[in-house]
DNA sequence: TCAATAATATGATGGTCGTCATATACACAA
DNA sequence: TTGTGTATATGACGACCATCATATTATTGA
């Protein structure tokens, strides 16, 4: 067992799993085929499951990866608005509402992107699917120290929704009236600075 | 021309839209399949363009038939509320989010059951899901008369965005209180006679 | 340089999909 | 009952799908 082989082995597979979670977004779970996430990967289809399982298995991952690195860019936000004095709330509502998700499917929470589909899938895509979920309510929690424990759900719920029906209408003034009526709902019910600024 | 015959065709029209119409809650966009479509309407599936263009036709009619039928349910529950003093809006809020909607995904609003997918369809299935979410919206902000314009579609979002997360989480004591958190948020936010008995 | 082994490619299998050309079964008019 | 047109069925087309057995290439250790 050579020690660079295996990395090239997992090199490979980062790859793979890369481009899953990117199609995930794009094209949502039925979107994610074996032959064109390979061919995106650089490699033909055949060789998928020397790496997965199965279909299932990837997406699974696909969906720890774009689950990590949504929650990625909301935390890194969170640190450049501490700078500025912005809440931790106030940096989440800002970042996961922000208007540049009308334009891409890529970025954003997968939440958002899937939610309606999860119910839909095999038992292993929905267990990690509800799981992620967990998480998107905990992050909103942690984000909002002092509000009762059923808020983080319902915030949630408004975040997911919002931006899918401001996605759904459109980059135009429709999209982007939505997005901006839940930021600046959210912010003046959760955020106990609440900023003239917006 | 025979009149029976045409009514006789315009009948089995109606039966695959209906069918349609269950497949798209049921299934999705993609689980909308011309050959399945055909067979639970008990017809094969090559007649099918008899009737329609193409799937894609199919599916913006069955689009219409869903938001038509959803928009009926809450409607004919705002006239049983009314008699209860019930207020328009509390009836709408839980009506749309009723526990049972965890334990199938037939019943309940059409935005929420494709919501993530509408801007993944083709143009014409697009544009016919937008034109149902700003019904959505418009019937939101028809059960809040006094509320500002911003408001509705925060709601809207916040309806089609918890129960996205909670059939996600589940039908269990999760998914049933990701639904009454925002019921009960909801109505404590926007029903001017919040009733105590909730 | 040569053998061993890991990594990927080739190509096939059976299945499903939307679409359509054509054939059959049916209802009505005469 | 016979003829006419409408409604539905049969069956096929090419494209895509997940999966896998097997061949080929690349890389490493000796």
């Amino acid at each position: 067992m050579s020690r660079t082989a295996n990395t090239r082995k997992e090199e490979t597979r980062e790859r793979i799993v890369d481009v899953a979670a990117r199609a995930l977004h794009r094209r949502g779970y039925a979107g994610v085929g074996v032959a064109e996430v390979m061919k995106e990967a650089g490699l033909t289809h055949g060789g998928f499951y020397a790496h997965f399982d199965s279909r299932d298995a990837l997406i699974v991952e696909a969906l720890e990866r774009a689950g990590r690195e949504s929650a990625n860019v909301v935390k890194d936000a969170a640190g450049r608005h501490a700078r500025k004095d912005v809440s931790a709330f106030r940096s989440l509502v800002e970042t996961y509402l922000a208007a540049e998700h009308l334009g891409s499917l890529e970025i954003g929470c997968p939440v958002a992107a899937l939610g309606c589909d999860m119910p839909r899938q095999s038992p292993a895509v929905r267990d990690a699917s509800a799981a992620h979920v967990q998480r998107l309510i905990a992050g909103v929690r942690a984000s909002l120290p002092e509000a009762p424990r059923a808020a983080a759900s319902v915030i949630a719920g408004t975040l997911v929704g919002s931006l899918q029906l401001a996605r759904a209408l459109g980059d135009n003034a429709e999209g982007r009236a939505v997005l901006s009526a839940a930021r600046k709902a959210l912010i003046e019910q959760h955020d106990w600075r609440a900023a003239a600024a917006h």
